[in-house]
Order: C-alpha cells, then structure tokens, then sequence
DNA sequence: GGCCAGGCTTCAA
DNA sequence: TTGAAGCATGGC
C-alpha cells in the first residue's frame, strides 16, 4: 500500500485501477458521479468521495485517514489482490487479453452481503439507470442503505414508494428468511458454493444470476459466475466450449472484465 | 412508441 | 426437464 496524508486527504499511488471503470461497472449501484473525475459514496453506510488525479495512477480519498484507508477501503476496492498478475494470466486468451486491454482499471468491490443480495434481487430483468434509482430512492427513505434489520416490517405496499415492481415482493422475502434464521449469511460465508448457491436460491426472486452476483460481490466467492444477457452473448460467440482454464479459480473476475468489454466497446456490433 | 433491461416464477407439456 | 408466458416499470 502505496500511500501519504496530504492535509485531511489521503493520496494512494494504485495500479489498476480506474474509477469509471470500477465504480460505473454494474457492481455497485450508488456510487454517485459528481465531476470529471470524483465519485461520491459508501460502503456500510461509511461514506467516501474519491478522486483521481492528474498523475496517472493517484488517487485522493478526501477526508478520511489512515485506519479508514487499511481498514475499510483497501478491503473494500480489493487493493491487496494483484490484477495485473491476474491480467496476465488472464491474457494467455486473445479474447480476454482485449477485455483487459480495453478496461484495465476494473477491479472487483468487495460489498456487504445484504446490500449485494437486495441490489441484485433489484436488478433482475431491469436496466442499469432505473436500478440505481430504486436503491438511491431506498437509500434516501433511510437515511443510507438500510440493514434488513431496519427492514424488517417492510410489505410489499410500504415498499411501493420505491417503484420497484414485482421485485417488492422478492425483498420481503429476503428479509423474512433472514429475519426468522431460516438463512443466514454468515453461515452461507462458510459453505462450500454448491450450498451457498442452493440455500441463496431457496430465497424468491433469486435465481442463478442473482446468486452469482451475491456470492462474488457480496462474499467474495471469485469462482461465481454470473451470467446475465451480455455474459451469455460473450459465452455464445467467443467460448462455445466453456471459459479457458486460465480462469479458474477467478471466472468471476475474469467475467467483469469480459462484461463490461462486450457491453460498452462495440465489440458485440461487430459479431 | 416499441423494445428491452446484470431474470425469476409459474404453469404447461 | 425444458419451454414459454407473465411480470412492473421506465430508459432509450
């Protein structure tokens, strides 16, 4: 960790990383644009604004310091793993090489699990804009991203202010099994991913999609492989035969990278 | 204005 | 086990 105070701020020297790239991916959803280069938000309802600075690869966390940094951010933006010895294995294949090559800066953020799992039990058949108006206009009504504790009395109608759909239902749900022990995340932390991914599922509204976005950007779970419409074009047209062995172990990773190269580069026009 | 969205449930066969 | 309709809402 590369990093110094500057005055209320904190500077980190970081490879790998870029903010649009990272934080405007379809990971998380309340990460707020608010300049050229500055981004608004929070993790467990500890805010943060970062910035990049004109020097390539330095970054400023305003406000904060040095336990914060260790502590919570580092963790969070998955600093102490190495992409760019994970962009080399990744880049024994033609295809991924171009993935990396187009977005390098892409990093995987290690979220809270509640939050992972009611964002993308939000996410399901919806776009990318409307999903961060749902969870900003939750976030809002709470004062930050409300536990499922604070969830707990939620129906269907107290929830419809969100204008979430038929998706309001499936919230509940999540809530209930977790509130009445049925499930628990930090048993399913431990489980091996065939289990987790069952018990996840027992949930309404989580399916297979829904459970691989949990379980990478919620838990950690770097074999997780979500497969949402643009990740079943890149299976398609590119990978017949599965994904190269060069992934295994961190197809989730590898799978941000081929996401966001076939949603935003043009490369799926040119098929 | 119609198509589609980081899909899932339900119900048929 | 697989296939297809239905789902709420709004972005583009």
């Amino acid at each position: 960790m590369d990093y110094r105070k500057d005055g209320h701020d904190i500077l980190l020297k970081q490879a790998d990383f870029d903010l649009d790239e990272t934080l405007d991916c379809g990971q998380a959803f309340r990460w707020e644009k608010i300049s050229d280069n500055t981004y608004k938000g929070a993790f467990l309802n500890k805010g943060l604004v970062i910035s990049s600075e004109e020097e390539k690869g330095i970054f400023r966390l305003h406000d904060t310091n040095e336990s914060d940094l260790l502590e919570i951010w580092a963790e969070y933006f998955d600093l102490y793993t190495d992409y760019g010895e994970l962009k080399r294995r990744f880049s024994e294949d033609s295809t991924l090489a171009k993935a990396c090559g187009y977005a390098g800066g892409i990093r995987i953020l290690k979220q809270d699990r509640w939050e992972a799992l009611s964002s993308f039990i939000i996410s399901q058949n919806n776009n990318i804009p409307r999903i961060k108006g749902i969870i900003g206009r939750l976030c809002e009504h709470y004062d930050g991203y409300p536990s499922w504790q604070e969830m707990k009395d939620e129906t269907a109608e107290s929830l419809a202010y969100l204008r979430s759909g038929f998706r309001a239902k499936y919230l509940v749900d999540a809530v209930a099994k977790i509130s009445s022990g049925e499930i628990d995340l930090d048993e399913v932390a431990k489980m091996d991913i065939a289990d987790a991914r069952k018990t996840l599922q027992t949930i309404k509204g989580v399916g297979p999609k829904v459970a691989e976005c949990t379980l990478l950007f919620g838990f950690y779970r770097t074999e997780a492989f979500p497969m949402d419409v643009w990740v079943k074009r890149v299976m398609a047209n590119w990978y017949p035969n599965g994904l190269p062995e060069c992934t295994k172990g961190a197809e989730g990773i590898a799978q941000q990278y081929l996401f966001h190269y076939i949603r935003t580069s043009g490369a799926f026009e040119e098929i």
